[in-house]
DNA sequence: AAGCGTTATTTCCTAACAAATATAACGCTG
DNA sequence: CAGCGTTATATTTGTTAGGAAATAACGCTT
């Protein structure tokens, strides 16, 4: 019997849920590709749930987490901004230490 | 801004979920009502989910966690067993102590 | 002014999920 | 042996979430 302790956090503002593993994924994919759309496609999800999750996360700070344009130079595109790649880190470092409490709880499941 | 970091654990075996808090709130709902019928009113369930989630935990362990009983003295019935009951202590110390460990780790979102 | 690559938004459709309903089986009780 | 309260299971119906596609708007470039 292998049991695993699986687990997943986000991070609510207000009330309703801001900062999940799916949306720092979608924001470190916005990093790489500089774009909304090319973000969407690399992560095989619809350019509608995609702005609706950039949207969500985009109401949800005084801080802008990243930055739209549309039109222009290379026809708009989409910025992480500092202050976003401060949160997927900080959001990432508490979730590896979330992991690590679970493993250490292991046990307590295995013995019974 | 009020930031809140939540959590949802859940214990896998063979790489299904075979634990978690729904699951686990229906396993103490069968032991106060002594009926998998009475449990799922009692949370507003419909007996089907509730039997499926209970079968599924049923088919995860080797020992059992609730025996079911059909035909009989009051028609039936469904008790939990004291490896069920550990289980569940086990589950909700583990799930505590998680979110103590986010409760410690707020600041260091709020403080971005 | 036309073209482009993007963001922004609506509408429609479908597929997965959940609920409701129906039926059967079971084993004690009287 | 009929009645009961349960577990067990299938079928049907309803609801909601999500994808697909179409359209518009935007602002640089040429």
């Amino acid at each position: 019997m292998s049991f695993k302790i699986r687990s997943r956090i986000w991070i609510e503002a207000d009330e309703h849920v801001f900062l999940g593993e799916g949306r720092v994924r979608l924001l470190k994919a916005i990093d790489e590709t500089g774009s909304l759309s090319k973000a969407a496609k690399s992560l095989e999800m619809s350019y509608k749930k995609a702005w609706k999750l950039i949207d969500s996360v985009n109401k949800s700070t005084k801080k802008p987490v990243i930055i739209m344009s549309v039109g222009g130079k290379n026809g708009g595109g989409a910025e992480l901004t500092d202050y976003g790649r401060a949160l997927i880190n900080a959001f990432e470092e508490i979730n590896q230490g979330c992991w690590d409490y679970l493993d250490t709880q292991l046990k307590k499941i295995k013995d019974l």
